[in-house]
DNA sequence: CGTAGTCTTGAATGACCTCAAACGCTGTGG
DNA sequence: CCACAGCGTTTGAGGTCATTCAAGACTACG
C-alpha cells in the first residue's frame, strides 16, 4: 500500500537538497513509506538491491556478516538519513542487513525509479555523491583506527560518534537515544562484548559513564575526548 | 604547463565511460598531465582539494596519516583509476597522502573545471558514484576482516587483493608488478613489518610465496586464497 | 666499499580473547 | 501480584596471538 506521506518528511533530507517545490512532490509521489516494528529486518545481505530507502523516524542497524557469521555493525542510521541507496547503483546487491533496532517508520523507491528521478533531477546524483564520498572518508577514519589504535580508545571513538549522532542532552550528562547493546558496540569497534563490559565498567567507576541495560549515558564527555585523543586526563572537576 | 594528451588516455576509465568522442576531447582539453618520479608525492593529507586526479601510468599510493603519526595505506592505485576525486566534492580537503611508488604519470583537472565538467556531463557524476560506490564496499569489506580475521588471513586476503589488481602472470607464478615493501603490507593490514616478515616467511617455507625486496611473488595462488577463507589446504602438488 | 634502507629472526611481554559462571533486570504468564 | 524464564551484563582465570624490544644480515646504490 504505497500510502504517500506528506511532502514535509523530505526536508532535511540531504539526499533531496537543493530541490524545488515542485520536484520534491514528484519524488514523495513515487515513494512507499511503512511502519517497521523494532527487530524488523528491513532487507537481507545479498538480497537483489530492489530499492533505495530512506528513515524518517526512529533508528536502523546496518549490519554485515562475513563467512562465518561474524558481524560488524557499519552504521546506525537516524532519521532523515538514506540507507542501502548505494546498492541500487553500485553492485546491484544489498551489502548488509538493515535491521530496526526502534520503531521506525521508512520511506523507499524502487530501484526502477530512483533510477528515473535521478536522471530527471541531477541534483539528487550530486547529493548521493556527497553523501556516499562522506561516508566513505568516515569509514576509511574506522579503518585507520582499527589498524591503529588499542580497543580502549576505539571504544571511546565509537561512542562519541554516536553521541555526535544520536545524543540527548539530559541533567546528568548526553545519553544515547536509542537501545545499544554491549554486543553492538563491540561489533563496532572490533572487539567482544565483554572487553567492552570491562571497559565501561572501569569508566563508570571513574563517573565517565553510566551503563544501563541497552543504554549508555556519558556523564563526562571531555573526559571520553581524553581517551579517544589520548590526552592525559583533565584534573577532576 | 598544460600539456594536453591524447585522447586516448582515457579510453578505458570508468570515470568517463559512456561519454561520446566530442565530450571526451572536451574533457581532455581541460587536463593537465605531468610525470611524476617515483617518491613524489602527488597531494597531501589536509591540503585543500585543488584538483581531481587519475593516473595515466605507473602506480600511487594512498595513505592516511593519524595523529601520532601511524600510517594506513587505504589504497593502491593503478593506471586508469581516479584519486583524490571524491575531495573536490566532499569536504574540500584530501584525506590521505598520494605518493607515487613507481615512476608515474598523472592527468588531473581544477576543481572548478570538475565541477562544471560534472555539470555539463552528468554522465560523469553517475560514473564518479558507482565508483565511489565500489570504494566504499571495498573499505567495508576489509573493515570487517580486519574486525573479525587474524593477521594470517588479513596479509592473504591484501596480497590476493594487489594479485587482482596489479598482479602479473610470469613462469613461476603472479608477482605483483610494483615495488611494495614489507612495511606497506604491514600498513594495508593493520599490524606491524615484522609479524609481515614472519609470515612471508613461513609461507616461503612452504613454497606458497617468494619473497625479496620490495617484490612479492606468489607461487601458489590457490593456497593463498586457501588461508584467506580457512580452508584447510589441498594436497601438495 | 661504505652507508642507508629493507628484511629476518629471537626472546620477552602484554593486551585482549576465550572459557566459564553467576548476576540482575524486564517482561510475561499464571 | 508474584514467579519464572530469557536475555543482557558482569567478572574472574587462564591462554595466546601478536607486539615490542633487540640484534644482525642482506641488498642496492652512490
Amino acid at each position: 500500500m504505497p500510502l504517500t506521506p506528506d511532502p514535509a518528511v523530505l526536508h532535511g533530507m540531504a539526499l533531496f537538497a537543493g530541490l524545488d517545490r515542485e520536484a520534491l512532490a514528484d519524488v514523495v509521489r513515487q515513494a512507499h513509506t511503512r511502519r517497521v516494528p523494532r527487530g524488523t529486518r528491513i532487507f537481507a545481505q545479498g538480497d537483489p538491491a530492489a530499492a533505495g530507502h530512506a528513515l524518517i523516524d526512529g533508528r536502523v542497524k546496518i549490519v554485515q556478516t562475513g563467512a562465518e557469521g561474524q558481524q560488524v555493525v557499519m552504521r546506525f542510521i537516524g532519521p532523515g538519513e538514506m540507507f542501502g541507496t548505494l546498492a541500487v547503483f553500485a553492485g546491484g546487491i544489498y551489502p548488509a542487513d538493515a535491521v530496526a533496532v526502534a520503531d521506525s517508520v521508512e520511506i523507499h523507491w524502487t530501484a526502477a525509479t530512483m533510477t528515473a528521478l535521478m536522471e530527471l533531477h541531477p541534483r539528487i546524483g550530486l547529493n548521493a555523491l556527497r553523501i556516499i564520498g562522506g561516508r566513505l572518508q568516515e569509514v576509511q577514519s574506522r579503518l585507520r583506527e582499527l589498524s591503529t589504535e588499542r580497543v580502549e580508545r576505539r571504544i571511546a571513538h565509537a561512542l562519541l560518534r554516536l553521541v555526535r549522532q544520536a545524543g540527548r542532552r539530559v541533567d546528568a550528562g548526553v545519553e544515547i537515544d536509542f537501545p545499544l547493546s554491549r554486543q553492538d558496540v563491540a561489533e563496532m569497534t572490533g572487539t567482544t562484548l565483554h572487553t567492552v563490559s570491562r571497559t565501561l565498567s572501569a569508566w563508570e567507576s571513574r563517573g565517565i559513564v553510566e551503563g544501563g541495560r541497552q543504554h549508555v549515558l556519558i556523564r563526562k564527555p571531555h573526559a571520553l575526548v581524553a581517551i579517544a585523543e589520548d590526552l592525559p586526563p583533565a584534573a577532576p572537576g
